[in-house]
DNA sequence: GCCAATTACGCAAACGCTTGCGTGGTTAAC
DNA sequence: GTTAACCACGCAAGCGTTTGCGTAATTGGC
């Protein structure tokens, strides 16, 4: 038989035979064990030490039938949203001490199902995914749940009966955004909203709506536009809202890049930004504030801080916390932050 | 004898058992092997795929000693550089079949200590790493060297005669942004650089040296000022500069973050920007476009690339194309990007 | 029709570790 | 002094897989 790996690490054997003692006495002992003996401890640890002896944690994956490792599957690592969020799980991960496997979807929903069906062969003990804009087949997760590795979805979340889940409520987020105007005298606000089929987009415009019916003022359609989310379209629902009758005092843009593009397009038509108009935004990008003209406020979906809801979720489920078929879904409030 | 886990997972072992043969010949028909007969493969990979049997990797980890995985450890995973380096190197690892463990030092030298332990102990094949700001021991380092783990370094690599890098030769990209401006017809150049002591203040400086000697311009040290990074760091290096006899018409900064505070600063004295005064950067950011006023171009450095440059290294590393005594360095050219 | 080569499979060890159980030996309780 | 409790340790199975080697049965060459 061929020794496969020699890797010189010292195991439990060495220790074993060099003390001639037994490896499961060696083993009890680097655990202190009550039922080993205080002498006998003590030369253990203090061989181990000498050797530099470090615990093959693969043979204990393997042995224990655990790898206190997360899945993090995310369409794309350099997005500043999603990189704060893995921010927030390796860090509470860590803190628990699990370790975290990565992948990047690219919403390319093959490569998704890939990268699952590897975590899946690598034995993580749990997943947390934010699944790509294409996907509409989920038999890979289907296929989670029979091996028995609990998902936590988080962000984007699929449209599945039982899940768990954490995500933002942008809802709220926009009701305080556009009391935020209110307050401060605009009567007529615009809204650059995302494409219709979005959650995200709905939760915004009904946001929108409720700030609105709370201060008992109607509702008018022609004020919320939705865009393609790319500087032309923009460009074009500014156009849009700024050709209307009654005068558009400020505007809700979908997200920061949105945010920007609108008021280049505000300067070109030599309108001064937050005296004009008015622009709020969604925190997409922590960098918004650099630029020159950031919106006065922008909702903040707090990242970092879903990233950790969602892993201690996860944990919790992992420690057998809840029931198997206690699905628990975790909605965030945004939050409106002002830059003054 | 407790069963620690039952996941339910077929294995090897029950295919045999359904099929009356033996495992062996069950793990080599599901590996294609010659010697098992092709009637007897079908029915191994047809029973299989019924049973849904997948692989247990742990066990296969575990009895090759080999993981297939790949630690990397950064200071902080949510900059932008940082988070375009993992999805290079993530996509490159992904495409090789390596999957990638992930951990972030947040600066912290006992923590960077910790996460190395940790992926020491996974097993991992090899590790990327990028260290932090604070690090001046390097004994973890030392302890992989003698588990035979090899080690790229990447970007911020530590003072060690011995090492594979990666890394970004800052200095090209300067003469490349400095010699723009001179053609552009600039010939008082400002640049604000970093701390004095960073490796990466020191490429900056020469670079803006190099090319004032190779178009036969002497050098004036008042025109370098340096700063912290800060906003009111960098208004004070601007007022430094303005205040000059010799009319400065252009600044190199030391990054995004910097030539944003430094154009609200010059936006705040009545200059006009790209006429009376021209920005020139490093990019650090994707969003620096997106600003009002961007920089006439910007040094990139190619974060992704460099991600993917490092993880090839590591896998033809492993893959034993090298001597283990090989040493290996590269230093990938920046390159000056106009933004039209 | 004999020997060699080939085909098709089984045996069993090994990877490193954990852990239920068994077993001598000592101590304490009555 | 007998029994019970406890202490300190060893035995051995088992986790799932790979793989060198052994071995029947079949085939082919001459």
């Amino acid at each position: 038989m061929r020794k496969v790996v020699s890797s010189g690490q010292p195991t439990i054997k060495e220790i074993a035979k060099r003390l001639n003692i037994s490896v499961s006495t060696v083993s009890r002992a680097l655990h202190d064990h009550h039922s080993i003996g205080l002498r006998t401890k003590a030369r253990v640890q203090q061989l181990a030490a000498e050797l530099g002896y470090e615990r093959n944690q693969t043979a204990i994956f393997f042995q224990q039938g655990k790898t206190f490792t997360i899945g993090i599957l995310l369409p794309e690592l350099s997005e500043a949203f999603f990189s704060s969020a893995i921010s927030g799980i390796e860090d509470t991960a860590y803190s628990n001490n699990y370790t975290v496997l990565l992948g990047q979807s690219h919403d390319d929903e093959a490569r998704e199902k890939q990268i699952i069906q590897s975590m899946k062969q690598h034995r993580v003990d749990g997943c947390i995914v934010s699944i790509g804009k294409n996907t509409r087949n989920y038999e890979h997760f289907e296929m989670l749940r029979q091996a028995k590795i609990p998902v936590v979805f988080f962000d984007r979340i699929p449209d599945l009966p039982n899940i768990h889940s954490v995500s933002c409520n942008l809802e709220s987020g926009t009701v305080q955004a556009v009391d935020f105007l209110l307050k401060k005298g605009h009567r007529v606000i615009g809204m650059i909203n995302g494409p219709e089929q979005l959650v995200a987009s709905k939760e915004r415009a009904a946001g929108y709506m409720r700030a609105l019916h709370k201060h008992r003022l109607k509702y008018d359609p022609e004020l919320i536009v939705s865009a393609d989310l790319t500087a032309a379209g923009t460009a074009e629902a500014m156009k849009q809202l700024l050709s209307l009758k009654r005068k558009v005092t400020a505007v809700v843009t979908f997200n920061d890049y949105v945010a920007m593009d609108a008021v280049q397009y505000a300067l070109k038509q030599k309108l001064e930004i937050n005296k004009d108009i008015t622009f709020v935004s969604y925190a997409n990008t922590p960098v918004s504030s650099y630029t020159a003209y950031p919106p006065a406020a922008s909702v903040e979906q707090f990242p970092y801080e879903q990233g950790q809801a969602a892993t201690n979720m996860l944990l919790s489920i992992l420690n057998g916390d809840h029931d198997f078929n206690d699905y628990q879904q975790l909605i965030m409030e945004s939050q409106l932050v002002l830059h003054t």
